[in-house]
DNA sequence: ATTGACCCTATACCGTAGTACAGGGTGCAT
DNA sequence: ATGCACCCTGTACTACGGTATAGGGTCAAT
């Protein structure tokens, strides 16, 4: 499979399956007498996983090291230790954006003052109590 | 208050000092003879507000818009209503995060199962189904 | 008067994750 | 044999949020 078919099956472009390959994401596929690039069938899938893995909020180079550590057979463990990072990650963006959401209730409640009433302000309600 | 005191007492660099101003976050100082910038006393605290926000997750582009939701407010209720619509995008976030962090953990449960054995592969569960 | 810390502007560079384009080669149909 | 879609490499560009460097000026202490 060439890599315009990879490209369009997977949903990318085709010059990121090439910078994919250039990351070390992809493996180097093995090449047509012409020099063009010849995939496996389950590149595009694979592909598809990765962007996948990214919308899970994984930088290519942390799906590069669960990539490496699955070809390396490593063990379960260590990938379950990563996800487990991540979802730790999560949880503290979660918990700041909460905190934000309440500051910024705060700061419209404050808000409930006539117009032309400047001191409801609303970065200043992000600021931290030792500012 | 020079630059160099305020990037200190806001914990950034000088640079960033400038890029901040050049960003549109910061106003303009006024300065000495010299040239120097001459900031007033509470630019520290404010920048340490930006960065604040940033770790919730605000970009400096959305943070240049709530500063300037503040600063020209012509009315209190416009400032609600962009606060409000602030509190949107959080929960947007806080809905994505938590579903990146569902998927996450079940694909960490599909790894429940003994070191060595290689079909519980977090790269595999990111896999959408019709792959 | 010179050192050294600080400041100025302008520009280039870093990583991240692409995207675009130049300048060429391939392959197939008409 | 010509056109066209596709492929190749290499380079440059985007946005973001800085960081570094070049080449100068300022200022206080020695």
């Amino acid at each position: 499979m060439r890599i315009g078919e990879v490209a369009h099956k997977a949903g990318v472009n085709v010059q990121t399956v090439r910078l994919y390959e250039r990351l070390g994401l992809l493996k180097k596929p093995r090449r047509l007498p012409s020099g063009y690039r010849d995939y496996p069938a389950d590149t595009a899938r694979f592909i598809r996983s990765i962007k996948r893995a990214q919308e899970l909020g994984f930088t290519l180079s942390e799906i590069r090291s669960l990539i490496e550590l699955r070809r390396r057979a490593r063990s379960a463990t260590e990938m379950r230790a990563m996800a487990e990072a991540k979802i730790r990650d999560l949880d503290e963006k979660i918990r700041q954006l909460q905190a934000m959401r309440e500051a910024l209730i705060r700061g419209t409640e404050d808000c409930k003052c006539a117009d032309g009433h400047h001191k409801c302000l609303i970065i200043e309600a992000f600021a931290e109590d030792d500012g």
